[in-house]
DNA sequence: ATTAGCACTCCGGTGTTGAGAGTGCTAAGG
DNA sequence: CCTTAGCACTCTCAACACCGGAGTGCTAAT
């Protein structure tokens, strides 16, 4: 069922006036500030309307509107227009990805959380890449001194993984770098989740000569291939301090917590459904998790290479600016792709 | 100037009670709760004594005595006791520094970081070792793909530190592999601070014929050396939101605001200091930063092998239980030095 | 020197009140 | 029939006064 132009009129307003003040919204400011041409008797009967409808709420008689979830669904879906950024913006943004030497992905994506979070003043969540989808590049063994060597491990999208291990004192240099080449060659292009415990077995027997050394090794490189956990990055988390619906100590405690627990984060940003224009909104109770059901989240997914990686997005109050940060969360990530 | 044995005592079941409660102690708590054997009114006369010679505060008249710094600190010179640990907590200790198959240096202090703060509800803060002070160990360049390599470099401490650079493809395997053994003879055993340009630039000289390729190399090697940060690893930041003191919001943004200026936070942890029994306490404004003159940081260095290589400390409000605080930190500290 | 007793102070919680903001309803006007 | 002016009503919030309780400081008695 659709709205009459003017409830629509009347919805925008008081979503935009209440994310600006963060204060219920009468009848009165709306025929004021909003030139609609109404009395402000006009648009209380027309919000008694919307709030019948759902999509506004009173906090107590005698108080102006606040937009209910619904409020905002619709505002988002349907009255939300595309916001330009202002030029200040665009260069900082463009700073970022063009001034600095950055090669490695995980220095990439901790300054775009940094760069997101500033911008917005929301705090920004980044899930990495995916370690088991991205395709094994290269491996070496490195010895470090007479017992220990440095295992590194290369991927195709720029991760690098690496890890101690112990070296027997048998081994000669050259056979290390023949194992090592190897390894190599019967593991590239492969994506880690294929290299499994099979793989793994038919290696080992061909390189049964040095069992010993070989199962440690194997062991750790199951080991680390085995953290499913895909990095979250996070920016700007003392930006919900500034929101004034977080003047309760106890709802500050339960967000910062949760932004300690990254798995939980994780499967806060892996819901993979794409929507307009690849960016998703979830609103309040949409979100799974109870600890941001009072709170927005901007996201969409990102890709580096022609596979999509990951997911980025903005975390801040219902009361959020909503289309400011799709422009923001949009923009970024064009840049990000394009390096 | 000394305080009467009576003074001391009641001093100490002041602070006793402070730290526990969180609430101004009056005379009539103690008579009751401490068994000083003195009456509410004697005691009061002392508690008026203590309070003109400035080792306690009064919020307002008629209510009871906190303990000022100055308490604090007397408390923590002459009063405090040692404390026991239980023994539940000595397991969960060794739990962490045994069972884990923990070998790099980062992944340890991680682990102690977290361990310490939800041993003591306060904030963990640990300055890592010095880069500048560890030896160079091993420099290896490993070729990616085509246009790139990876620089690996290891020092003595256990610090892994790896950059992707640009490999010229005019350059062979062999050719790749005799710079670095160059580099790594020449290199071997300096701590990183005596790598300077100098030296840099000597090598250059020798290696003439690499010229572009290495001016490339030199610049990331300087870079990544010159990065002086010591890296701030941070535990249980969300802690200080259970301490009654933190109500305040703007008390709270304050603090996390510090705790993502890791730089200024190794300023706080770099006083070199070395207190009874290793442990330095600074209490509330003894700190320099204005942001935890509110707070106390307990702190001690630690080694790794011989070398002092870096600081560790415990952060909480002035009213902290200081002598428990102190036992973890000794016992925690003794266990990680064992490794 | 210690302590019982007492007057005094100050905080914090509880009503009370009045102003302000906003609503809903009704009746008049286009 | 839609719009709007007017008005009574409701609810919040800040200010204010008013205890009760906790704790003190002082004095006088032991």
């Amino acid at each position: 069922m659709s709205l009459s132009a003017r409830k629509k009129e009347i919805l925008r307003a008081v979503v935009i006036d209440y994310v600006k003040a963060a204060q219920p919204v009468g009848s009165r400011t709306i025929a004021r500030r909003y030139k609609i041409g109404l009395s402000p008797a006009t648009i209380r009967n027309e919000m008694a309307d919307l709030e019948e409808m759902g999509y506004l709420v009173q906090p107590h008689t005698s108080a102006g509107r606040i937009p209910s979830q619904k409020g905002y669904r619709f505002y988002v879906d349907e009255l939300m227009e595309a916001e330009i950024l202002k030029d200040e913006e665009k260069v900082s943004i463009r700073k970022v990805f063009h001034d600095r030497k950055l090669r490695e992905i995980e220095e990439i994506i901790k300054h775009t959380s940094q760069l997101l979070s500033s911008l917005t003043n929301y705090t920004s969540l980044i899930l990495g890449p995916h370690l088991k989808k991205s395709a094994f590049k290269k491996l070496q063994i490195m010895p470090v001194d007479m017992q220990r060597g440095l295992l590194v491990l290369v991927t195709d999208t720029g991760f690098v993984k690496n890890k101690l291990i112990n070296l027997p004192q048998t081994l000669s240099i050259s056979e290390l770098s023949r194992i090592v080449s190897y390894l190599n060659s019967k593991l590239k292009g492969l994506t880690i989740d294929r290299i499994t415990a099979t793989l793994i077995r038919e290696l080992r027997r061909d390189l049964y000569f040095h069992v010993k050394f070989l199962e440690d090794t194997f062991t750790l490189l199951e080991e680390s291939l085995a953290e499913d956990e895909r990095r979250v990055f996070l920016g700007g988390t003392t930006n919900i301090l500034n929101q004034p619906e977080f003047g309760d100590i106890e709802k500050v405690k339960a967000l910062l917590t949760l932004f300690e627990q990254h798995s939980l984060l994780a499967t806060l940003l892996a819901s993979p459904v794409v929507g307009v224009e690849g960016v998703v909104i979830k609103i309040g109770k949409e979100n799974v998790l109870k600890e941001v059901q009072e709170c927005s989240l901007v996201m969409t997914t990102y890709c580096l290479g022609k596979e999509v990686v990951g997911t980025i997005g903005l975390l801040g109050p219902t009361r959020m600016e909503y289309s400011k940060t799709v422009a923001v969360l949009q923009h970024v990530v064009n840049s990000l792709q394009k390096l």
